[in-house]
Parts: C-alpha cells; structure tokens; sequence
RNA sequence: GACUCGAUAGCUCAGCUGGUAGAGCAUCACACUUUUAAUGUGAGGGUCCUGGGUUCGAGCCCCAGUCGAGUCACCA
C-alpha cells in the first residue's frame, strides 16, 4: 500500500538521498561515544569548566537558528536540551565548506540524530551552550516533528496536544512534550520507591501466572483465550490474589507482585483495560496492620518523588503526612449525611438511600445498597487520603468477618482526591466459611450477575492445608501515579492506553 | 451503552449568509559570524475524517458511519 508522502516528507527524502550521494553514511553502525549530557553540563559546567574542555555529546536536532556562516541549534538528549553554536570555519577547516553549506545548513532537519564534539562556552547572552569542532550524522529523520515552543514568559506555541495523536503517536509525545517523560519517570521511581520499601521490610517479590484456567481474586469479567495444544480456555487474570495465597500457604510470610490485570470492562478516564496492582500478603497479620503499613509506605513515596508529604493534584493540594484519617464506613456515611444506618434493614436502607437521591433498584441487598450510599454521598468528598474501614460481608467474599461486629469483615479501603487507591483485607482463611462465600457468588452467577467469583477448587484445597492468619493488601498503581503525577486520566501514566484501531492500518486482523 | 463536543496544511488553529481554502510556526529559496518564539524578503504545501443527500454550487446544511475527548451508566 503506497502512502501518499507530504511535501516536507519528500523533502526528507531528497536529503537522506544527497546525503548518500555524499557519501555520509546516514545511519552509520560505528557507535559515537559520548562523554556527557545536558543535564550535566548544565549542572556542573559553571562549577568545573576544565572538565568541559572536550566533550562528546549526541541528540536529536530540535531547534536551528542560522544566520549565515553561523548558528545556533539546540539538541535534545534523555536528560534534556542544550543549545550548540555551529561555527562554518571550525567545523570545516579546509576549503571544502560541504559539511556547513550543505549538510548542516541544507541537509539536516529538525528531528534527526547528530553527535557533536567541542566545549562548553558561555554565550554574551549568558546560556551555556556547545561550540561544535565536530558534527556527525547519526539518524536521518523522515517525518517532521510537531514544533512546540516556549517563549521567554514560559508560554507553550504551537504545541502537539490532540489526545488522539498524542496516545497513538507516544514517540513524539514524549519528544516533544518534556512533562510527558517526566510523569512516566515519576511513575518508575513511585514503583522503586515501593518495591524498595517493600524489599527493605523483607517481603518476596514473586510472579504468579498471567493465564490462568480459572480467574478469581476480584469481581470483574476477564478476558478470555484458548491455548491450542492444551486445548483449553485460558483466562488472562482479572487479580493475582489467590495465587499469592497459595504462596503463603506454602509457607512464604510476605510476598508481593507487581501485577498486570485485565478487566473486560468499560473504558474511562480511571479505567484502563489491562492496569497494574500491586498486591501484598503478609502472614500473622490483620488489616490494622495493614493500615500502618500504607500510610507509611505511601508517605514515604511521597517524599521520595516530591521531597515532601505534600503533593499538587488539580486544585488540591494532599498531604500523605501520617496518620490518616480514619472512618468506618457507618462512620462516613454519618459524617456525611447525617444518617446512622448501621442498625438499619435493608427496606430502611432503600428508602434512606431515596430520601439521599441515591439510585437504587430492588435486586440490591443491604451490602449494596450500602456500598451505593458511600460511592455517592461519601467517597467523591474525600480529597485528603482517608481510611474507610468495615464493609458488608456481601461485597467481600474473600474477606474475614469482623472480629466483633455482626455483618461486617475486616477490610478497609485508602481513598484519596475522591477515588479508591487500595483495598485491604484481613484474609479469610476459614476454609468452611470461604467455600460458603463461593457458592454465595455462585448462585449470583446463576441469577445472570456476570462478575461473580467463580469456585477455584484449588484454591479451597490450598487453604484446606491451612493459611495462617494473612493481612491482604491490592494498591492501584495506575491510579496513585496519577495522584503523584497530577494527572487527569489514567492515559497520562500508561506509555500505551488502550485504542481503537487507526483506520488506514491494515486489517489484518480486524475479526470481530 | 446514552448524551455533549470535536476532526480543515507537518503542528496549533481561523473560516462570515452556502459562492474556487486562510494565519502563525514548520518546509523551500535568498541574505545574515553570539542568536534564542532569531530576523528580513519571496515561494510552495490541502482526500476540509468517510459515504450518501439537498443545492446551479457544500469545509459550512441534512442523514448514516469512523475515530477521539468529556459527562453519565458500568467498573462491588
């Protein structure tokens, strides 16, 4: 399939031609070493000029300002930008001025890949910039590059914001777009920070499968898939939890997994359909505990990222400072609306959840009809991080009923700019009670509710043999990198979010 | 899934009452040896998302669709 080439393409493409014809090697397979980057000659030139004397530094071309038989450019490498002046004389000392004239001046685009050799001077301006005794071609460019610019006041001029071409186009996203690459290389220190915390109070960083013939640990519908030689159905795992349980039966007291999950579910701004969760299970442990624990772990994130427990998300401004607030969900609900339910059937809950404006239909029992009075009187006013403890044994079918309080388990969630962060529990380990919670699930399945916990025989057998008392613990990774970010969607911390199909890609494999 | 908004040059966006498509940056040409949103002069560049319809005539109006964003629903 011919593409039909813009002007500016074919432009390229004549000068990736004479560039040949020259005989430069456009994208030559030598390895250019560099001594430095941007970012540290930025840092550090002021302080120790005699190191910049002869530095060796490669980028892509992001800026030319030519004046004649001199110029300015700027060049962008992973650190950051710098800007070079381009000496004709210097960079050709002979007669032949071709490299200037023609490569450089004619042949070079914004957006291609050069390695430069030279020192670090200060310009009468006051930036610190390269002068060029060497240019070398490293990457031709075919495509022009959405040109962003900052003016002197920090305004941005024609910069590459189409949400659609910015997700489906990543590479130039995070070219162009420096806060792009500085929200994903947040999101990595968020997940070193973690994995440090974690590794450092002796937990196990392990990896459960992927594919699993049955899929448990959360209520949501999976993705499905056939492995032809076992001949089976696979489902890709909606929660890696009951797997980890397994590991503590076998004796492991803390494990932990990053964990990529897939949900065959609606698609929204918080809501991606494969996500990472980190979940935690430590043994001899309850969700008290655990509580501690997140505090503690996420305050430290903070100050790892930001320096300080304090952290900027739209007009907020929320402190992860220990403690956190801390409410039971009967506790929120009055503090919200005024309401004590806890003593309340369920026909008394259905009409205190109308006289709420709270939506409600006749297939809820109590434990959902809860739940839908906290989702919409409580948990959207609940910037600061906060604690909701003790929820309806119904919604939590893997969790272990509350030591004292009749109807309730022991599991809590971390709410945070008025969304849920984690979900905990003390683990249900009563291997009787758990296969009553199954067929519970069950039977929701037969009435047509198609994100009902299927029956994991292997999983009851495990904890037959005994789990000891476990603390559980499921943290949104996606959704606390977006609070650490201070971003809008979940879109702005995966590299790749989930899309439709571009329409002029060849559908090869477009099946329905 | 419902509703609202959007799609025009490489990028960001204008486009009047329906009458042969516009700007800035980018590109091309020329000038310019410390510029920085470099500057000056000139030029080129379009499947107006797709397909129908109305009309003498559609970027614009109508219908259907595609893709995206937002809100809601779903996501315990």
């Amino acid at each position: 399939m011919e593409r039909k080439l813009s002007e500016q393409e074919i432009n390229r493409r004549e000068a990736l031609q004479e560039i040949k014809n020259l005989g430069i090697d456009p994208y030559p397979a030598e390895t250019f070493e560099i001594n430095t980057s941007a970012k540290d000659i930025k840092a550090n030139y002021e302080r120790n000029k005699t190191d910049y004397k002869s530095i060796s530094i490669a980028g892509r071309l992001m800026s030319r300002r030519i004046m004649g038989k001199a110029s300015f450019a700027e060049i962008q490498d992973s650190t950051g930008r710098i800007q070079i002046y381009v000496n004709r004389d210097e960079i050709c000392e002979g007669e032949d001025k071709t490299l200037y004239n023609k490569v450089f001046k004619k042949l070079l685009d914004i957006g291609d890949i050069i390695g430069i050799k030279g020192f670090v001077f200060t310009t009468q301006v006051g930036e610190i910039s390269i002068h060029v005794k060497e240019l070398k071609v490293l990457t031709k460019s075919l495509r022009p590059l959405p040109i962003v610019k900052t003016d002197a006041d920090g305004n941005v001029h024609d910069g590459f914001k189409d949400p659609e071409q910015r997700y489906r186009q990543r590479y130039v996203d995070l070219i162009v777009n420096p806060e792009v690459k500085d929200a994903f290389i947040k999101r990595t220190q968020l997940t070193n920070s973690m994995r440090s915390f974690l590794n450092n109070k002796g937990y196990l960083e392990v990896e459960t499968p992927i594919l699993q013939p049955l899929y448990g640990g959360a209520a949501a519908r999976p993705f499905k898939t056939h492995h032809n030689t076992l001949d089976m159905t696979l489902y890709l795992r909606i929660a890696n939890e009951l797997y980890l349980k397994r590991l503590v039966v076998g004796g492991f007291d803390g494990v932990y997994e990053f964990a990529k999950d897939f949900r065959n579910e609606g698609m929204s701004r918080f809501h991606n359909p494969e996500f990472t969760q980190m979940e935690l299970y430590v043994a001899y442990k309850d969700y008290e505990w655990m509580m501690d624990l997140v505090e503690e772990m996420v305050e430290k994130i903070a100050i790892d990222l930001h320096g300080t427990t304090k952290v900027q998300v739209g007009e907020n401004t929320i402190d992860f400072q220990r403690p956190w607030k801390r409410y039971s969900m009967y506790g929120a609900i009055e503090e919200f609306t005024g309401v004590d339910i806890s003593e309340m059937g369920e026909s008394a809950l259905r009409d205190t959840a109308k006289s709420l404006n709270v939506e409600v239909d006749d297939t809820m029992g109590r434990g959902k009809l809860i739940d839908e009075i906290f989702g919409e009187c409580c948990e959207g006013k609940l910037i600061q991080p906060t604690f909701i403890t003790d929820y309806p044994v119904e919604m939590s079918p893997l969790a272990k009923k509350h030591k004292d309080k009749e109807g309730l388990v022991e599991r809590f969630e971390a709410i945070c700019n008025g969304k849920e962060i984690c979900n905990a529990f003390s683990e249900l380990n009563d291997p009787i009670d758990q296969r009553a919670r199954f067929e519970e699930q069950l039977e929701l399945g037969k009435r047509g509710d198609d994100e009902a916990m299927v029956l994991d025989e292997d999983f009851l057998r495990s904890i037959e043999h005994g789990m000891p008392p476990t603390a559980g613990l499921g943290i949104g990774i996606d959704r606390l990198a977006m609070i650490m970010t201070n971003s809008n969607s979940i879109q702005d911390v995966l590299f790749f979010p989930q899309m439709r199909p571009e329409k002029n890609q060849t559908e090869t494999d477009a099946e329905g």
